[in-house]
DNA sequence: TAGCATAAGAACTGATAGAGAACAAAATAA
DNA sequence: TTATTTTGTTCTCTATCAGTTCTTATGCTA
């Protein structure tokens, strides 16, 4: 997405990524302009529509409110500049997709509980991961990668539908998710039903908010 | 919700949010147009009704003098978690001391796993609580504190020597320290034997650090 | 040369903001 | 109680603002 980016298209969001404090409310095209010595605000907004072709930033559809980062923007900049904070995206729960926040939230994560890729945050519902210590309520820290080494915990998208936390297992024919729980089945898929959205690196548990 | 306001309507929330402790009972619309610099008070009551429909303040009842910033509105205020850090001071291993570390070192914790109180960090060692989900080499955070309820899960020093994490049970003649692991015992001491140091608030566990 | 990125500026359109009038409901004073 | 003032509500009208779409122009590079 960034790399089809020109120069002064690049220029101008790592300035929105770097001023969104600055702005209490979203920056009109006149104050970007101002901001980065244009004097033309039709020329900036070729550059906005770019970011918005980028997933970017967001189209307001007529609304005269300015222009604002979107979620996956906010993300990147995390990354860049504070790395021990983390998106909270969602909840998890075997059998459902990820259930995603309106607001996504951002907390801060320990150093050694995160990777130096990007990461996210989930919660946990189930008790599919018991036994390993991943209890209902749970949170999980995520990395975000599509591939994952046999045995690893992963995030698994199934049938494009369903994201679930699983230990995985891959084999050229055929792909197992095994829970941490007794009481519970692997599951055998195809290959190509089940995509890895991340792996698991970390985890944290409450005891005052659960009880 | 709040995306969907015109920039004079978040400024007008704003206003509201910073000068709530202003106003000794809520302010009339000719109060907010001083305030604000509006001469007419239709134009300000277009914003208030706006903010009404985003939920961010309600009507009293038909009353005048009735606007309030909506519960969902405070939220937001204090929505600003800074990493707070917490002290790491050792390893706590069923039988030994709590082994304290030359140098302290410090770990940005997320809210969540913390309270108000002060806290500290301990590293586990052992499988006495493998059943509620804490690990050999999971982190725990701990308040500090000399009390406890019954059915809390807390550092306790015994005979002055030593440290374990258990559950306890604290009867007048009797305290219990009960391990999470059906492959041990509940251990009885006389009250005095027993001294507190601290009741888990959260725990932690790093994937990519102890495997 | 053609093609692209960049910029300026004009012109257009719908969104937004504000003033003021008029009225209704509530609060206050008589 | 009644009368008066304050406050909330609805409305119209107008001016301005902000996003968008143009055209034009200037470098730069393959």
């Amino acid at each position: 997405m960034i790399e089809s980016l020109t120069r002064k298209q690049q220029e101008l969001f790592h300035f929105l990524l770097q001023h969104q404090d600055r702005f209490t409310q979203p920056p009109t095209l006149d104050e970007l302009c101002l901001a980065m010595g244009l004097k033309s605000r039709g020329s900036l907004h070729a550059h906005v529509t770019a970011l918005i072709g980028a997933n970017l930033i967001k189209p307001l559809g007529g609304k005269q409110r300015g222009i604002q980062l979107t979620d996956y923007a906010k993300t990147l900049i995390n990354h860049q500049d504070d790395p021990c904070r983390l998106p909270y995206v969602g909840v998890i729960a075997a059998g459902q997709p990820i259930e995603a926040l309106e607001n996504i939230s951002y907390m801060a994560i320990p150093e050694p509980l995160k990777t130096d890729k990007p990461c996210y945050i989930l919660t946990v519902k189930g008790d599919s991961m018991i036994e390993q210590g991943i209890f209902d309520g749970d949170w999980v820290i995520i990395e975000q990668r599509a591939y994952a080494r046999n045995g690893e915990i992963v995030v698994a998208l199934v049938n494009k539908a369903e994201a679930t936390l699983k230990f995985i297992e891959q084999y050229p024919h055929e792909t197992l998710l095994i829970p941490a729980n007794a009481s519970m089945k692997a599951l055998r898929y195809k290959p190509e039903q089940v995509e890895i959205q991340g792996v698991l690196v970390g985890q944290m548990r409450s005891y005052t908010k659960t009880q």
